[in-house]
DNA sequence: ATGAAAGCGCTAACAC
DNA sequence: GTGTTAGCGCTTTCAT
């Protein structure tokens, strides 16, 4: 029962638009190119052959002939988190096969307790001859702006894990992060269960925009489906694992009913470090994000219920494409570079 | 803070491995693909050439040069599921940009119900010039021989969505199945809570080996992490809406104690009409496979609590680049073709 | 405003 | 065995 088999077709080449069309290949180069001095009407002739016969331009050779090459380049804050360094290892995995596609991947890390630090890397890329950045920056008034000014000498711009809307990047990288507070906040509430009870929220910073919209949308689900929960105030750790130490008992002890604990961003090791000293890594129902190989063991020993995580590797390339697709004015195919939620439990760990 | 710049390099071509081996450019070609007619001297010089200059070849350029076209075929048990709905409209979308790396893709149904109509169509591709097909086939000792064949006739295989080990196929892509089973174990476990009870299990048809995985690791993880849930054997629904809705209010009005469901493969749609005709779409806890849109309404509404899902553009996607790799004799990127298991619920549906 | 011709990096006849 | 040469489909000087 065959269903769909196209016939065996060969493709039109330019050399078959000039000769429909009656001009030479560089005319016919001009008009798919859109480039200038060409004649309205022969515009017109060239682009009736080119519907007619269905010409489709080959991108290997016209990239081949073109002999383009790409500059990108990754920018991250220089902490030294997880997420951050797992996001490291798979821009360098990613070179290599980059450079295949002519594409030279850089990446820097900026000084992320100097607000300025970020604006001026960026303004230097602007003056540099870069064809593609991927951002991951706190959301300020100072690094908009400053992404608006490289967009606007040419360089295509795409935010990492972190959105920063109003900045007119060409797309954002990342999960949604509203969604992924409401998945953290439906598996605490099912698997706290019936009982009433607090929730303390760990986060570290809530300036970046990621973790504050996490917050929003587990706060929104615990409120309206599990409306027994009651959720604390954040607290910031600011990934210091000795910080976190100091804080979280505190915390616990103030408040003796106290369930769960969602951690938002960075700062698992502290996190995971004072439960098992506290002797409560079992009793409290722990959703984390990120599956750094603290948090896997965390999950595989019960520490932690549930991870939610985005694959960094998978953002890296999509970042890639996404820039190159961009910078050479194709279109993307969105659903390939959708940033999965994935949510991990100790029985399903990959 | 410069991280990792890579100096702006011109990688070497054929002409410089060429000149520097002191041979002709035929001579580097009969080299790079290993053809026969080199002495054994020639031949360690010019690979002496590339290991120098780190060559490395340029696929664009040499598929350009080949003219080498793919032809790939998909074979499909010719059902009505959700599922295979989804995975035959996600390869007509993959055809034209398919077209674009002249790749020439079409799929196939083969009856389903017919076991000698699977071996009979993948004899004809072994006749037929084909240079690769991907199948979703029962799992059977003639489908496994059928392959065996094919592959022997120089085509690459992968299989889809169920796996056919033993097959020489040289890929799976899909999920794991077991794991995807002690998911579905787990988020039943922790959302019926600590009550005892029964859960009922129903599957479209247990000859399938990913249903038979997915129920296998669904056992095992209630049995382990859940031992006060007792699953009930295997129903099996053979996705028509009309048995299901006949034999599940028996299951149910026979076990009075039932607290869940778990619906393996295909016949959601029978499922959620039964369970709403009987006015149990609230009161029970039912996880389900594949995101259509019958699961994802009643997902929505509470008949379903969660829904283990594979993305099939994915899959899609990736089965058309293994299948090139593999006909190329590149290496895949393991990452990119790992097939998630991808967990919903109500509140983070995509 | 348009065309002829060379060439991108690689492959494949066909000579020698 | 090895080399010469003519492309693959597209772009790009440089003439006209």
């Amino acid at each position: 029962m065959p269903t769909d088999r196209p016939g065996p077709q060969t493709r039109p080449t330019v050399h078959d638009i000039a000769r429909a069309a009656g001009v030479s290949l560089a005319t016919v180069d001009r008009v798919l190119n859109a480039r200038p001095g060409v004649r309205t009407g022969t515009i017109s002739r060239v682009q009736q052959a080119i519907d007619d016969l269905g010409y489709v331009r080959d991108a290997a050779a016209a990239n081949l002939a073109r002999q383009r090459s790409f500059r990108f380049v990754v920018l991250l804050p220089d902490r030294d988190t997880g997420f951050l360094r797992a996001l490291r290892a798979e821009v360098a995995a990613a070179r290599p096969h980059a450079l295949l596609d002519r594409i030279l991947l850089e990446q820097r890390d900026v000084a992320a307790q100097d607000p300025q630090a970020m604006v001026a890397m960026l303004d230097a890329l602007a003056d540099d001859r870069v064809d593609g950045v991927a951002v991951l920056a706190p959301e300020t008034p100072q690094t908009r702006d400053a992404i608006r000014r490289l967009r606007a000498t040419g360089a295509r711009v795409v935010t990492l894990a972190s959105d920063l809307p109003g900045s007119e990047r060409d797309h954002f990288v990342g999960i949604n992060n509203l969604a992924a507070g409401r998945t953290a906040g439906v598996l605490m509430g099912r698997f706290i269960g019936p009982g009433a009870g607090r929730v303390l929220v760990l986060a570290g910073s809530m300036l970046a925009r990621d973790h504050a919209e996490r917050r929003l949308g587990f706060d929104r689900v615990i409120q309206s489906d599990f409306p027994h929960l009651h959720v604390l105030p954040t607290l910031e750790g600011r990934d210091d694992p000795a910080l976190i130490a100091a804080i979280l008992p505190r915390a616990l002890a103030a408040q003796p009913d106290i369930r769960g604990i969602y951690s938002i961003g960075a700062g698992n090791r502290g996190l995971i470090q004072s439960l098992r000293a506290m002797g409560r890594a079992r009793d409290l129902t722990v959703v984390a994000h990120d599956l750094s190989p603290q948090a896997r063991a965390a999950l595989t020993d019960g520490t932690f219920d549930a991870v939610i995580t985005q694959d960094v590797g998978h953002m890296v390339r999509s970042a890639i494409r996404v820039l190159r697709a961009h910078v050479e004015g194709r279109d993307i195919i969105a659903a390939q570079e959708r940033i999965r939620i994935e949510v991990f439990l100790k029985e399903n760990l990959p």
